[in-house]
DNA sequence: AATGAATGAGGATTCATTCAT
DNA sequence: TATGAATGAATCCTCATTCAT
């Protein structure tokens, strides 16, 4: 009756722009308008097309905010990788995927609203800590290099890996809506921040 | 026919405590199940109560969540002005200030879930702001009396401020919902990170 | 979120006409249309209240046809009973369960509809199968009673309870629905049909 | 643009072979999930095709259905013309005319639960008739032709063939269901309370 | 103050059918 | 012959809100 979830269909060049279209228009209007504010026909009537389109490239307005979340997450995450590629000294590293992090925030607000949205939703809470927990290990990673190297006091590594996710998000989103600092400013800010807590809070 | 706004209606005691047990109730189902999933219906006959009551006592639904948000904020900002009460020193009433928020947090976990998700909803987003900005108010004024101490290197004092109020509230956060940490010490973590922060982070 | 199914709210006199209404309207429109081409708004609308007021009576569309369901397959077998209480010869009690079968069975062609249909779909299937499954037990005491007094020949109890039950309904349909016959003289017809099958069959 | 219904379109070998695993799993899963629950998409995925193949080869949903009803039904009549052929003692042939319907319903149990549906739906139920008194007719024919022949006792032909249709297909229905009896015991069952009834009730 | 009942717009989803390629 | 894409009316159901009692 349904189709089955682990065959998603064979799309066209065609259909593959419309999935992107119907994507991109979702993100906006979940951004700009909530998620339960945003009904399928508001997304599909501002393609112009049939409701069934909707349907026929994703199983559920469910599902879709999950795959608009997740890739979200893991473009983010790609951007730190690529960021840090090549990068030795881990406390660079960090430096670079925090400031990584704060410019693709900056860059993407409305995906930003939307993973606070997620995270107020028991249907999707569970994978806004799961890519959470992804993007703290790569920090703790770097971190606790960096401690065994003595460049920063030994702590609890996975704690200091949230707040500086915690940082980054906030300070960002918080400077950036304000429009009085360039993304590259708040980024200088928000690393030195970041340096400063790590090479304080391991004493502690 | 409506109630002015300005007006609230003069509650007996039995009134006052059904409001009581209205909002609470409320507050609960909101957190756990979010706004939009927690119907009237679902608050009313949590209480075992018949639909009228509700209404009677609150314009609508969207009044009620206002009235929680608003109020949770407001909670948050007595208690960290109640810690700080009296204290001279600029750097120690940052540092108490940080601490009351990483402790309030802590025990309100739901209302910190509460306001993630009115940020995301054009209804609720302005009041969130609101709230948001009070409370950096109230940290600026301390960084700036603590640069002009010379306590901590000079710097823009409101890109700081929400940078405390990020590191707060995500470390805190993750940190408790891990269940690893108690409150008091995530409190110290939380408050070294800040203060290594505000003391590197200036001089950018 | 859902009202637990333990707990059938509780109505007033005039709460109990509605459901009764609607259950009454529901029932005429699922015989004559079937149960599929038969919208809820339909429903409603026959009765000229709004679409609210079914779901404050019912759960679903699904658990109406199921309460439809069961409610007949229960006042058949009543009926049954009703005719053969105080009725000490077992033969007669199958004569007499037979006749009061075909009776219900004349007066009430369109619960037999919805009967009929119940049993082609996989969620109403099992209740029509428990129902007939009680039907068939009935008889089948009987049977064996007779059986044992010799009243009639030995032979598979189950196997010829379902003939009975064959027999009474789809001669009963058929003839009824032709409009050549009354009940009563379909009655007759019947009963000696089946008197005259499990004497014979019985044997076999 | 449409074809008239009374001009098939004429279809190469591969064409036919398509045609025909069409009817084949719509039947199945006609019976399986029901008419209704069973969608056009449901069929054509369950084939691997296209869409457009279905509207090809078929007219519309509703179409391929009558198909299917009519089908069994020639089908089921053909088979019981077959077990009678060349047999000259009408009680004999109403013998071999049951027992073959019970066969063929057993193994059949799909088509019948079709059957059983299509009664029930406005728009089928008036093939469903016909194709029931066609049944009939047949039946009649071997009992008026017994009674002349004094073989057994003169009565209401047609209702004794209703009640001929009624055993066989309920008795042979539940029986094969329970799993507890083969096709073979189960005909003979069949057949000796028929030929009891039809000694006894015509009688009445 | 409180209740059960009612409203009806709005939401997600399905599906028979059509059509361009 | 066949495909993927599209249509859009129709369906079931939810829910904030109102109202008579």
């Amino acid at each position: 009756m349904t189709q089955s979830a682990a065959a998603p269909r064979r799309l066209t060049a065609r259909g593959e722009e419309r999935r992107a279209q119907l994507l991109e228009l979702a993100t906006t209007r979940f951004a700009r308008d909530g998620y339960h504010s945003t009904s399928v026909s508001d997304i599909v009537n501002g393609l112009g097309v049939g409701k069934g389109v909707f349907y026929w490239y994703f199983d559920s307005k469910e599902q879709l905010f999950l795959e608009i979340l997740k890739s979200a997450q893991r473009d983010l995450r790609r951007s730190q990788q690529r960021a840090i590629d090549g990068v030795d000294e881990p406390v660079r590293r960090i430096a670079l995927g925090v400031r990584a992090g704060v410019l693709w925030t900056a860059e993407h607000a409305e995906l930003r609203r939307l993973v606070d949205f997620a995270r107020t939703e028991a249907s999707f809470a569970p994978a806004v800590r799961a890519g959470q927990r992804a993007l703290a290990q790569d920090a703790v990673a770097h971190l606790e290099e960096a401690m065994a190297a003595g460049a920063i006091p030994a702590g609890d590594a996975r704690a200091l890996a949230f707040g500086l996710l915690g940082v980054t998000t906030t300070m960002t989103d918080a400077l950036v809506e304000e429009g009085r600092h360039d993304p590259e400013t708040v980024a200088d800010l928000v690393v030195s921040f970041c340096l400063g807590g790590i090479g304080a809070a391991s004493a502690g």
